[in-house]
DNA sequence: CACTACATGTAATATGTTACATGATTGC
DNA sequence: GCAATCATGTAACATATTACATGTAGTG
């Protein structure tokens, strides 16, 4: 499963503690992998026993001590294997698109109501990775590699909620158009 | 969890043995939520238990007897509970978007192989989709309620599929003039 | 004084995957 | 004769979700 890869690609340019991984993966790279704490704190015990991360811990005051973890030269080179070999395409689940194949169970402005709320919460959306752009916009002149591979991610999240909207607005209309109900 | 209303979603408008649903998971509804046979028929025993669906033997020459599900009256209304309460978001799990994250730890090149590797893919769904399509457009004319909401989510494949190539292309063209490697 | 952020964990349950099992029919 | 399709299932294991647990520090 590609857990494992989506932490070792957090930590492939940076060390990280659990809480910093978790909440990576409720921004960035959690655009597109989501966990939850328990799921990546598990991962890391077996990616450490796997030697392809190992950890130090960090004594801090007031605040709990951390376990810092880094990647090693075997974990990225599992990584480095992993990018290069082909992978099928990834599986996408689609609550909505269930709620339309069967949306002729209720009347016609029930389902566009809920369209309509999923079409916010992707415009919502649209707008956080549109402020996310305008930092990255800023920070090209001093680019990194590394910074602009995370560019080409984000990009593809903007193209897909603006897509994703597209294709509400067309499915709201074609729906208001139709004579039933 | 939502593989319960994607077999409801399945049995709205038709009766189905388990390995018709299976099947199904392959195609059709499969192209927005995937499931094996030994999912399928964990599930339906569930929903049989809980009276949103029931079955009937039947005897068959030759082939074993199959059991046909159909969706009560239950069943239905739970569905269209469900249809009508806003849900979040779906979280979408892209493999490729990691591989992409990470980028900077391989050669340029092998990335892009992989990048044009998963672009053929979507290039032969996308083909699939718009032969699917075709033959809509000839039910068109003795269109049902219901055979209207399925095409709308096979838009939404058609669609998706070229904005993914059309990131593909993108992407590929701005690794090909890093000057990097 | 309640809430949020920091920091890590256990336990139970639900989902999903892989392998194995059975047995008839149809097509090459 | 061998593979594929029809048809359903068990068992073991891997992953994911939800709830609960613990304790400090800083903010309003």
């Amino acid at each position: 499963m590609s857990l494992s890869h989506a932490i070792l690609a957090s930590l492939s340019d940076n060390t990280y503690s659990g809480y910093d991984l978790a909440k990576q993966f409720d921004g960035s790279v959690g655009f597109f992998w989501k966990a939850t704490h328990q799921q990546i704190y598990r991962e890391l015990r077996k990616l450490e026993e796997a030697k392809f991360i190992n950890s130090q811990e960090i004594a801090q005051e007031g605040r709990p001590n951390k376990r810092v973890f880094s990647i090693t030269e075997t974990g990225k080179n599992h990584l480095r294997k992993w990018i290069t070999e082909p992978t099928e395409l990834s599986t996408t689940k689609e609550e909505i698109l269930i709620k339309v194949f069967a949306g002729h169970l209720v009347p016609k402005t029930k389902l566009i109501q809920e369209l309509e709320h999923q079409r916010y919460c992707h415009q919502e959306r649209l707008t956080v990775y549109k402020g996310i752009e305008h930092q990255f916009v800023r920070d090209v002149n001093a680019d990194s590699r590394e910074v602009r591979y995370k560019y080409l991610t984000l990009r593809r999240g903007i193209r897909f909620e603006k897509e994703w909207i597209a294709w509400y607005e067309e499915t709201i209309n074609f729906l208001a158009e139709l004579p039933e109900d």
